[in-house]
DNA sequence: CGGATTGTTGAGGATACTCAAGTTAGGTGG
DNA sequence: CCACCTAACTTGAGTATCCTCAACAATCCG
């Protein structure tokens, strides 16, 4: 398999503001990988080898609890780095992520993350946004779980879905990854039969267009309105 | 009021590799504040002006939603880094920071965060890792939230206040400072009212000890045990 | 075409919320 | 130091929301 071109990583944040020769260096100690969909990137628990960039494709990282429910932790899409748990001190990762179309990644060994924030300053700065903006989005998630009813939790769900993964199209904004409702309530903290109640009600008012592992957005606006609590909520 | 010593800031992780002559330079652009007990020290929405880090006392941070209702974010602990926005790119604090009781806290400008990021690796390094921490938690607190019935969901707030905040004593470890069921609920994703019917159950079963603004766990093994579903619920 | 995965829909019921009324504790000021 | 006032907490009753259980339908894939 091809190593990327320098300028693939050139795009990325992290690496945005490395020289020529310094991204070469980088480039080096790094690993193409490819993800056929469906297969696990890295499990839960096991030794935290690596971390990566998504070039293309998505990956869904998962928690289960010990009494084996499962939750959406977060999707990876392409730029995005994943499997840092060595920037926690963790050892294992705390989550597994699968992909969940075919994905192709680069992936280094973990011993080069330390060398790489000590080295890089605008590397370090950018770890540290890129973790600080999926802690404020635990926050969110936090407190729409906490205070709001069903319906809105889902309607954040899916508009968050939309900024980090929509696609624009003459219907409306499409969700490019196949995603089923078993998902999304494991986003929005619920269940598939929710979820699927929920659907069909925002369908049946041309809210969205839905379909097995399909998710169509064909009215954000008035979605945004429904998640917020401004207009009640559609279900009977 | 005095700066404080070397040796305090020395103290901290996110200083402990400074050298002598490096955190007296990072100390120039402190200063230090003091805030009585209920006062605010920033305001959700108030423009991001200093990140500090708390030399003793407790903040309560919350976040209000559009509609009102509050979550307690986190509770700030001596040593802890807070108000750390800039970081996340932010202009203005997503959250209000309460003094729960007097306080102490060491502030720099905000502009000071990008140099110490850049200039001390071993800063960035350690900044990168506390907000991961958060991370973390902010993640258990969505699986807890989303999978657990209420009681767990408490037993599991409670035992992350005792190992942050608890202090051994004789009959048991103590939450150090002025806690409210109110606050209780607010961290669990429930009401004050669930709360206190869940402590009264666990009260009487000798688990813990309440009083108003008070909580002590004189059994957390047996807590843990009710937290992880293993025991069963004490509620009627 | 058949099996498996994903999704739909209904009925019933438990959990935890809301609403309501009262109690206790602590701080404040006279 | 006591009386008062407020904030914190307790407890009960009724009920809405959403989950669980169940059966079935649709879609995809080999």
């Amino acid at each position: 398999m091809l190593v990327p071109h320098h300028s693939v990583l050139k795009q990325l944040p992290p690496f945005a503001r490395l020289s020529e020769i310094e991204i070469t260096e980088v480039l080096r100690s790094a690993v193409p990988r490819r993800y056929p969909a469906g297969s696990v990137v890295f499990e839960q628990g096991a030794a935290a080898l690596h971390f990566s960039v998504l070039l293309n494709g998505r990956l869904r990282v998962t928690q289960v609890t010990p009494t084996g429910e499962q939750v959406v932790v977060r999707i990876v899409n392409p730029g995005d780095i994943f499997g840092i748990a060595r920037a926690l001190r963790l050892h294992t990762y705390p989550g597994t992520a699968t992909a969940v179309v075919e994905s192709l990644a680069l992936s280094w060994p973990m011993e080069q993350w330390e060398p790489l924030v000590e080295r890089y300053p605008s590397f370090a700065a950018s770890a540290i946004r890129v973790i600080g903006e999926r802690l404020l989005e635990a926050q969110s998630r936090i407190r729409e779980i906490s205070t709001e009813v069903v319906e809105r939790r889902v309607g954040h769900t899916v508009l968050r879905l939309v900024q980090q993964s929509g696609v624009r199209e003459a219907e409306g904004i499409r969700i490019d990854f196949p995603i089923s409702k078993q998902d999304l309530a494991e986003m929005a903290g619920t269940t598939l039969h929710t979820v699927s109640r929920i659907l069909t009600a925002w369908e049946h008012a041309g809210l969205v267009d839905t379909g097995r592992q399909k998710l169509m957005v064909k009215d954000p606006h008035r979605l945004l309105l429904v998640a917020d609590g401004i207009e009640p909520g559609l279900l009977g």
